[in-house]
DNA sequence: CTCGTTCATTCCTTGACGGGAATATAACTG
DNA sequence: CAGTTATATTCCCGTCAAGGAATGAACGAG
């Protein structure tokens, strides 16, 4: 449930911006807007939405509200990646011979 | 821009749970629909939009359409999540205690 | 060649999402 | 108190994605 909050959240591009934005520290809206191009409007609902992901916190400052990154929701990420990462790099090689068991002609040829 | 596609395909639940079955193997476009409980156009389609990202290879085998998982887009998803992956680790509790920095009282205020 | 199977594609409808303009709200300033 | 700044919210609209029903296409069996 709060996993498809999350997903939901980090697949607009926008949003990615915004929280990558974050990583460099705290930001109040109008810097949010102003460095990722949108509209302020825009901006407050889109940090709504990380907010309500959990992605972002917000401390009021006078009449700034000022959002922090809080990646701990990420981990959810890493942990739904848990499973497949073992598979690209245990057996990428193996696999991509097997699907593609045919002659590749765009390139050398690798060494078996 | 293939980033893009590749979060616009996992930001569906449905097609996350493709993805989850066919790490325990390759499975045809019937079976899947089945086992994900959709329709077949459904799965068709969702298919069709993980085989845009990249996730998955198919296989034509008779009538059926094998369809095997290929992980190596997630590394694009590993890789996006690596710079985030130190914060959660290193400064989880640093940043708890930053984000309240009010000095109302010098002392742990554990009252939310 | 006809039929049955398996899958892809189209058409249509519906619901959610994003963007912009305008407005509301809250807080500081004087 | 009025005025200004910073942000949130609402309304409206265009777009896009998802789901279902029906149809089309490819393939193998007889």
């Amino acid at each position: 449930m709060s996993d498809a909050a999350l997903w939901a959240a980090l697949a607009d591009p926008h949003r990615r911006a915004v929280v990558a934005l974050l990583r460099t520290g705290p930001r109040t809206v109008g810097e949010i807007a102003l460095a990722c191009e949108l509209s302020q409007p825009s901006a407050s609902k889109h940090l709504k939405v990380l907010r309500e992901a959990g992605l972002v916190r917000v401390r009021q400052e006078a009449q700034r509200r000022v959002h922090t990154l809080d990646p701990a929701p990420l981990a959810a990420l890493d942990a739904w990646l848990a499973p497949y990462r073992k598979l690209w790099g245990e057996s990428l090689d193996a696999l991509g011979r097997r699907l593609d068991a045919r002659p590749d002609t765009t390139g050398p040829t690798p060494k078996d």
